[in-house]
DNA sequence: ATATTTACTTAGGCTTTCCTAACTTTATAA
DNA sequence: TTATAAAGTTAGGAAAGCCTAAGTAAATAT
């Protein structure tokens, strides 16, 4: 069994791998808002459990157990924001803080029940996968909207970041998942792009925005 | 704030308080499964953070503020517990680890929506009454099954242990709360009793169960 | 090719919460 | 009323997980 501090650092590491692929003490420090010492001694320490390959002066990698270690938090964090909004009326920006404790606990039969009465759900309200059982992955293949030109038309997916402030300003703007967004313009200046959606037929978007929304063709 | 371990002593606390009136370190100790001189010393914290009356050789008190922030925590406890049995089916036997981990969350919003969605309940499953959002206990009357002789016909309404083990012997019997139960005879020796309840005709409960039903007059 | 910056690591220290061993105080019994 | 037992306390120490300060290795720039 892993401890909370272990758990987080996990949960980090997999986050940044899949987002950077590779992870610096530095960037695991920044993530968990811990020093880069302590960073340092704790990964060694996970090392010695075999949950993280690390070489001296080397960027750091999940072995495969750590990877599945990982997965299943995240599996528990996602799972119980999918409850929360599915089966308690939370907005989708309330949900990141309490999974973000919830996932800690020890318990297989409650988030077997969670998943039971969500029906086994693949994607969590953020569009994100649910890793399976094993802590396993189903990658989806998702384009950021930032990489679309003016013309395309094609369905929001999934968002890149779960905070409270960002969600918000989506809901200000009536975006939420499966809403079709039509490409009209993009600035090369700033990278900033106008859309239309759903009953608003001219939004600017920046590229800040753009580069979190993750999108597929819409069919 | 106080911390995970504060709040276990808090509520290990409250609960031998309202069942021995007062609290020894040797019963905090055995409680929580921690030996005297760790009790002695978080117990000292706890006076200097005015949770808890604390003199030298002299049995434990809470403050009244200690007892609110105890009050409070089982109040998310026994939500909790209410919320697993009545919204997601969990037997009343399968809710209190599950309740000891998740009380000690943090955020006011899940727990008014746990709260809100449960319709403000005042008992949780095993009859024990839910600490209002000030920590206060509003106490029920009830009288051990124990105390009642041959001839007295009165209703299972609480049970003062929630373990796995006990509650699934309970459940064995077909007990569960809201049956009317009639004692047909006491043994004088044993201090068993035996009773009619539901389908049962007869049934004999020794004392060791008899005196962890709690019971109120049947109406 | 060396100087500088950046990233990583080591050393040493602090807090929390637990422990064991060795008292001291209070209660119980001879 | 003194001896013994029980309960409570003090002293000293360990593990986890964080910190700052100082040193070392690697990358970058002159």
């Amino acid at each position: 069994m892993n401890t909370y501090a272990e758990e987080n650092y996990l949960k980090a590491l997999f986050n940044i791998v899949n987002e950077k692929g590779e992870v610096t003490v530095q960037e695991l420090s920044n993530q968990l808002n811990i020093k880069c010492p302590s960073v340092n001694s704790m990964v060694k320490k996970l090392a010695e459990k075999k949950l993280v390959h690390y070489e001296s002066y080397k960027p750091l990698r999940l072995t495969d157990k750590g990877k599945k270690e990982a997965g299943l938090i995240i599996r528990k964090h996602r799972l119980t924001e999918m409850y929360l909004v599915d089966k308690m009326g939370f907005g989708w920006e309330q949900v990141h803080e309490i999974a973000e404790q919830v996932e800690h606990l020890q318990s297989p039969l409650f988030f077997d029940k969670i998943d039971e009465l969500l029906g086994f759900p693949k994607l969590d309200p953020h569009g994100s996968p649910i890793p399976d059982k094993h802590g396993k992955i189903q990658w989806v293949e998702y384009t950021k909207l930032s990489d679309h030109k003016a013309g395309d038309k094609i369905k929001l997916s999934a968002v890149t970041h779960s905070s409270d402030e960002f969600l918000k300003f989506l809901n200000s703007r009536g975006m939420h998942l499966g809403i079709i967004v039509n490409v009209l313009s993009t600035e090369t200046f700033d990278g900033s792009m106008t859309v239309s959606y759903g009953k608003k037929s001219k939004e600017t978007l920046s590229k800040t925005i753009t580069e979190k929304l993750l999108t597929e063709k819409a069919r």
